[in-house]
DNA sequence: CCCTAGATTTACT
DNA sequence: GTAAATCTAGGGC
């Protein structure tokens, strides 16, 4: 027997609405990374907005720079960054027509295919703690400076794919590990 | 469980 | 020069 599998993208427009907003409604959706001939994917949990101005945590804020030029580029393409001088993040990049810069940070999500894979690419930890972080995320999925700008909309070697509705409720905190704008709530999770 | 220190590179001041 | 959208190991409770 051979079953067809329709994979469902969200359109471009989907990432063309406020930073909070995508940031929300990415909660749910699937990470979908492809090695080879493997496959790896996530589900999202938790995520973070990053705006332009009146943002002053966000990258963009300063105006663009070689590194964050992708926030200021097409919406519904992967913003990666190198931090900590060990550790990449990966961004989706998404704002309102009317805003110049913005990006949505995937902080954590629940893994779901190629566990095997994730678990060797993160030195064999625990299941729980997998993809659990921004570059614990990135380790697991080998999500690198490579996947700089790739486009999210189409099936390539990383794309965000439409998940299982779900009714869980939305859970809004201040943004982990900032010192600026700390007052804004732009950070968003479901739980398990 | 909690907490702290150290890793290690880049980009911007 | 230094701060950075982080993680891990190691020690204490």
């Amino acid at each position: 027997m051979i079953y067809t599998l329709t994979i469902k993208l969200p359109s471009r427009e989907f990432y063309a609405r406020d930073t909070a907003t995508v940031a929300k409604d990415l909660l749910g959706m699937k990470i979908v990374r492809k090695i080879g001939s493997a496959v790896v994917s996530c589900t999202i949990t938790e995520t973070e907005a990053y705006k332009h101005m009146k943002d002053p945590a966000s990258h963009a804020y300063s105006g663009m720079t070689k590194r964050n030029s992708a926030m200021f580029g097409e919406v519904g393409r992967a913003y990666v960054y190198f931090t900590y001088g060990m550790h990449h993040c990966f961004n989706v990049v998404a704002r309102s027509p009317r805003v110049k810069a913005g990006a949505v940070l995937i902080r954590a999500a629940r893994p779901d295919l190629g566990i095997k894979i994730m678990e060797e690419n993160r030195k064999n930890a625990k299941i729980s703690e997998l993809v659990n972080g921004p570059a614990k995320l990135t380790q697991a999925m080998c999500i690198d400076a490579n996947q700089y700008g790739v486009d999210l909309c189409r099936t390539g070697s990383l794309f965000i794919a439409e998940g299982i509705r779900h009714r869980a409720k939305i859970l809004s905190s201040t943004r982990i590990g900032i010192s600026k704008a700390a007052e804004k709530r732009w950070n968003y999770r479901i739980s398990v």
